[in-house]
DNA sequence: GGTTGCATGTAAAACGTTACATGATTTT
DNA sequence: AAAATCATGTAACGTTTTACATGCAACC
């Protein structure tokens, strides 16, 4: 059965631990969400489609009078999102308006090369400080698993890697001293 | 007036040359695709929709009883570019399933860490060789804009960084001698 | 007593892809 | 003669976001 996009990243949330619904879409808001996003239009209806399917369990676990149910993998769920990631990963989407805007500098015109690089830097520059307080939040909290760390210090050392680019290719075009960029064999 | 999507793409085109719908979608395909998609369903009806808005006009330019209609900015067309590429950038959305299976990895099991490391590194040196096949068109051509080309850079300079980055990463996870990864000031 | 956070859900709208439909021209 | 490319468009389907709706519990 092929796993719609929502139903990967809910049974990798629940192969850490149970959670319910609500607790998935606040871990995903701060995780995943800068790499693959979900909103609770998706979450609930997925969440009651796994269940139908299977691979996943509900339990009801209220407290006093407020409801809550707590979902986990089922032995199929598990072997669903063991048989999802050993597969070919097909995903790979972006949409990135200061890379359009790279882009069409020259339809623009003068100087517009200059403030859409800017503009890119100052963005990665942004992303890679809120990566940075996530990071701290999450190290104080002790509890996410090694591989979610590792996406987080990826998407800091991109950021930081980008935003290097766009400051090398900002002097280039602003005429000072041509930069050597590191090259690397094809 | 706020653009769609579609239009940003459609207007920043026709600031190059004037073109077809064909010829727009074309062009996106061998070019902004990387970061910025768009298929025909929606590049027709945003084709109109900006005729009627009086961003662009559109010269039937029939060859034989082939029909053909060629757009080209208006002045407010041009306006309206101008003034996107100078505010804000909003759009960044990403979704990577290699950057999925690594944050979920733990969460799989023994090994998965590795494979889907590979898997990232694999991916990122095929768009890479993919981009710089399209370079070397792009360049025998000889017509593509400086700033389009920059974009292009960037893919392949950035794929390369992120092919890297899972190798180092592959290394320290393999017990290889812990590699010291160069470090940037916050 | 008010605000924030926990908790679940749905409906409508917007967005986007895919497949289909059609037909001319150019290249092999 | 067939295949590829140029060219335009729509309909159906699926996905995703946004806004709305509801109510409890904990904290200040």
């Amino acid at each position: 059965m092929e796993l719609s996009a929502t139903a990967r990243v809910i049974l990798g949330m629940l192969g850490f631990w149970p959670m319910s619904g609500y607790e998935i879409k606040s871990l995903v808001d701060n995780s995943t969400r800068f790499f693959w996003a979900a909103s609770y239009g998706q979450i609930y209806p997925e969440l009651r489609r796994l269940a139908e399917a299977g691979l996943i369990e509900g339990e009801a676990q209220a407290q006093g009078s407020r409801k809550r149910t707590v979902y986990s993998l089922t032995e199929a769920g598990r072997a669903a999102l063991a048989h999802w990631h050993a597969g070919k990963a097909e995903i790979q989407e972006m949409r990135d308006e200061t890379m359009l805007k790279i882009f069409f500098a020259d339809a623009v015109g003068e100087g517009a090369t200059e403030s859409a690089l800017e503009a890119k830097r100052d963005h990665h520059h942004a992303v890679a400080a809120e990566l940075r307080e996530l990071r701290a939040m999450k190290e104080e909290a002790g509890i996410a698993p090694n591989s979610a760390m590792r996406t987080l210090r990826l998407g800091i050392d991109w950021n930081d890697w980008v935003a290097g680019w766009c400051e090398r290719e900002l002097a280039e075009v602003r005429g000072e001293r041509p930069r050597r960029r590191p090259r690397k064999a094809a």
